[in-house]
DNA sequence: CTGTTAGCGCCTTCAC
DNA sequence: GTGAAGGCGCTAACAG
């Protein structure tokens, strides 16, 4: 029931362990002739050997084993992109060690020192983002990673982002079509990459569309459907809510539609939104939302690619892979009223 | 750059690596030196000393790692389990591999013989289940095991399920309040126990209330959005198709109801269902839906706890817990109509 | 073509 | 209290 290990198979044929490893490895070129092969390979089969990946690492210090580190399993932007990635590690003879951080800085510490300890060959991580000491760490000490949905400017590394700023701005620029000109912006933890990157592009397209920047059409919490519930209810508390609203995050924007259902809002008769990021049922919600959607298959593939590349060539590299973002247009934009939600408001 | 060994805190301390390694494993009872130990303590952490987990695998047989298999990263319902099992890893020092089989039989087979000779502690794995012979391997090699969503009669093992048939029945008994007698059922990839019990339930119930049982109402399929959406158009060809639904899957719901609002249906005025499993979403869609909730963090709950009180008491136990799902009561089951569905069907 | 030797980094038993 | 020796299962360099 003890596992069957070189040394079993070579003292069944006969031979030096060394031997059994060469022919089971299909080392090339194989100098072995074909009776011992065959030998081998025949009793190995009946023993259904396994090699020893633990001692294999060991010995060689090759793990084949990829760590990829993100803040929420749950969330389907982080599910799907981990799907890909493991996709990808099965067909490369890598496995794929997915741990969740939690959104808790100290929690991704640990995940990283763990990985690093158990020697995975490499990591793609989509940083809590408090601090980047361990992150850097890993930059300085040569190990093979990849960012994702982040970019550092205090040091290079490889980084997979999509083209938050420039969706943002688009966003903004196709709510004024629509007669919009007071327009909210509502997130989570703002000091997220993707939340200041639509941030910027969102106020850079208030400038240049000559709306008023009100600071208090700008809403900041943590990745919560209470925090989004909480903060839309701020906003609607206001006596000139805007009429237009981008969303950052799903669960956000969750929470936000329900503020809207209490308080008894029509989306969009009341307000338009817009939420990042796109899910499947988004075009099955009462209102059918638009969304902006990142493309969550390519960033995956993007960040497989640059890791293998890095790790079967030994070098590492500090490619910065933008992955363009597009917006679906369903039904929760609407033309701005005459006198926006004025009805509804004083009917409440 | 190259990783600090126990060699190298030995030598530079002057005490044998053993010495080192006793220190800082805290070994009890500690006969140790406080002079050494502190000297060994300080240096270890100067140099950021991180033990090599390959090599202690390699030495004790213990890798402190437990492989989760499920069918799909990105379904809600397994991410969440996911993420509770993560949770429980991470506080008793555990790591979890997360492996994603992909509805795939072969993946599976594959990826439980990759966890095996990685040498993970133990696995929690929920089947995709065509075949069995891989999982009774695991049980004869006494291989610390929890399957989820699936129990076998051919052999024993841990397993953690819902309660699926009584509550099929129950949203039958449930429809039947409302005056339905023509129940229709749609699912997924039918060799699946969650939903082989979810039929049994249904029929069942469908033969204790008396009920016409109409072969030709009950559909299978896969586990795709497609899926569901073919079932639910063959379903509404039919001349006299059913006023409720039971739809098995979250995503064959989804597929169901674009399937609906494609013909022009309304739930749940032309038809009432009821979906399996709940998703946060379910309350937010164009009708609120009605759905059977699985309690997904007592699931990863249990299977963890089956697997670490196996893991650390060197006990192979047979558990079968069952977790008790619970209805969600919200807008998709109506009252039926007199003459159901005939004036939408003849506008059409 | 195949065997021998020598570890990878760690833990554990047995000495002293 | 601490050191020495041995080995987990495997691979790599060197012999022959």
């Amino acid at each position: 029931m003890t596992p069957v290990t070189l040394k079993d198979i070579a003292r069944i044929c006969n031979v030096h362990p060394s031997t059994v490893s060469r022919v089971l490895r299909e080392q090339e070129p194989l100098k072995i002739s074909k009776n011992t092969k065959d030998k081998i390979l025949k009793t190995a089969e009946k023993l259904k050997y396994q090699p020893d990946q633990t001692a294999r690492a060991l010995r060689t210090k090759k793990s084949y084993t990829i760590g990829l580190i993100i803040p929420n399993i749950s969330s389907p932007y982080f599910a799907g992109i981990a799907k890909v990635i493991d996709e990808r590690c099965g067909e490369t003879g890598y496995t794929l060690i997915i741990s969740d951080s939690n959104e808790n800085q100290e929690k991704e510490i640990r995940i990283v020192n763990d990985l690093v300890s158990r020697g995975v060959d490499g990591i793609i991580i989509a940083p809590v983002q408090e601090s980047d000491k361990h992150i850097r760490e890993l930059v300085e000490k040569k190990y093979p990673l990849v960012v994702i949905d982040r970019c550092f400017n205090r040091f290079k590394t490889n980084s997979v982002i999509s083209n938050d700023e420039e969706i943002a701005y688009k966003t903004v620029a196709y709510l004024t079509k629509f007669g919009h000109r007071s327009i909210g912006f509502i997130s989570g933890r703002p000091n997220l990459y993707p939340v200041m990157k639509r941030l910027s592009g969102y106020e850079k397209a208030i400038k240049d569309f000559g709306l008023p920047l009100r600071k208090e059409f700008v809403f900041k919490g943590t990745q919560s459907l209470e925090s989004g519930y909480r903060s839309f209810n701020e906003l609607l508390s206001l006596s000139d809510f805007p009429t237009a609203v981008l969303i950052s995050g799903t669960i956000i924007t969750l929470g936000s539609i329900k503020a809207m259902i209490d308080k008894g809002y029509k989306i969009p008769e009341d307000i338009s939104i817009i939420g990042f990021t796109d899910i499947p049922y988004a075009q099955y919600l009462s209102t059918p939302l638009t969304t902006v959607s990142h493309k969550i298959s390519d960033i995956g593939e993007e960040a497989f690619r640059l890791l293998f590349n890095g790790m079967v060539s030994g070098t590492i590299t500090a490619d910065k892979i933008v992955v363009e973002s597009v917006m679906n247009k369903r039904k929760s934009v609407a033309e701005m009223a005459e006198k926006p939600s004025l009805t509804t408001r004083f009917n409440l």
